[in-house]
DNA sequence: TCGATTCTAAAGCATCTGCTTTAGAAACGG
DNA sequence: CCGTTTCTAAAGCAGATGCTTTAGAATCGA
């Protein structure tokens, strides 16, 4: 027998994800990561692979992250409109409280179409995304809170690609309260 | 006297634009730049200055360019909310079929706040959208074609923010109609 | 203690980065 | 022709980039 591994990876992936989420795959630096996650840069190669391979894993631990938040939602409550609510507004508390905009937004608009795996782990969250609002809707729908002429499909990618908005729209102003307002304007467009 | 300038600054940032909209600013080497402004390398830094000012004046170019289409409606049309429908439609056009992003997007997302002059540039450009949509919807309002419970300011933000997002939901499914359902809901739910 | 394996530190690699310098050719008016 | 200025081509710079290699220390079970 030999050695044990003593090399955490998550930790180490957790780390690398903060480093890429603040500065960008491109702008971040290999040595930026290793000085990050506090390990030697043969292990990084050894264990995670390159640069690359570790900012997929560092992407897809962010979305992970972000998918389990979605779980604190109730989504079979009494009104899925307050549901809905609740949840739009959230989503303008955390962009307005983090200090870097989403990383799945400002990675689409760096690799532009250009690295199909990169852009699948996005997607992929997109699409969770997508299918939340898409229950939630279709059962506002049904409990009248909200309009049933359009296709609750359509609301859902309505709304959801929104955020990705408010996210280039916080960063230009840093105003929270625009933000707030949209939304709201927005929750009150759909009520029925 | 001394050999005239021959040295077409116009039409050099014009290429350099297209680079910069392309691959976005830290991806863009200045060998790109000065391949495809078929000009020397000395050229560039004698009379453009460097990489980061010559990315200012082409952004400065594109917000321009974009600026210029704003001409084309007329906002004093007998329907303004015709006039709104026109411009989001053709906004739906433009954004699924150009080749590239909105280069304003795609650098805020890039420098996210880190460079104050460049962050000018863009922001200029947003509130240049902002009041051209304003000054409409106030029209719209007085038209009474759409809603006045609500600030015309508000709606502006509110549609404005929704284009950065557009973008980002094409460039992660590519699917036009995707986007012309999006816009249409919108426009309808605006609509009075 | 032994070999086997996993770790770290450091040096090194070729290539690319933004940018400067040098040397001289080209075009002008006086 | 001359001096002045604008241009181009090419070499060169120091530093950063992603990644590899080397050498050896640490930790394990047998």
């Amino acid at each position: 027998m030999a050695r044990a591994v003593e090399f955490d990876e998550a930790q180490a992936v957790q780390k690398a994800m903060h480093v890429f989420w603040e500065k960008g795959y491109t702008a971040t630096s290999v040595r930026d990561l290793t000085e990050a996650m506090q390990i030697n840069i043969s292990s990084l190669y050894n264990t995670l692979g390159d640069k690359r391979q570790l900012f997929i894993k560092a992407l897809q631990q962010y979305t992970r992250l972000r998918m389990q938040a979605f779980e604190r939602y109730d989504t079979t409550a009494e009104s899925p409109f307050r549901t809905l609510a609740t949840f739009i507004n959230d989503a303008v508390h955390t962009l307005t409280t983090e200090p870097n905009s989403c990383m799945c937004v400002r990675t689409a608009f760096e690799i532009e179409g250009d690295d199909p795996e990169i852009q699948a782990v996005i997607t992929a969250y997109d699409e969770f995304a997508y299918h939340f609002l898409k229950k939630l809707l279709e059962r506002a729908q049904a409990h009248q809170e909200i309009a049933r002429h359009t296709d609750a499909a359509t609301i859902a990618d309505y709304i959801n690609s929104a955020f990705a908005g408010w996210y280039n729209a916080y960063l230009l102003h840093g105003d929270r309260k625009k933000i707030q307002d949209i939304a709201d304007f927005m929750l009150q467009q759909l009520k029925a």
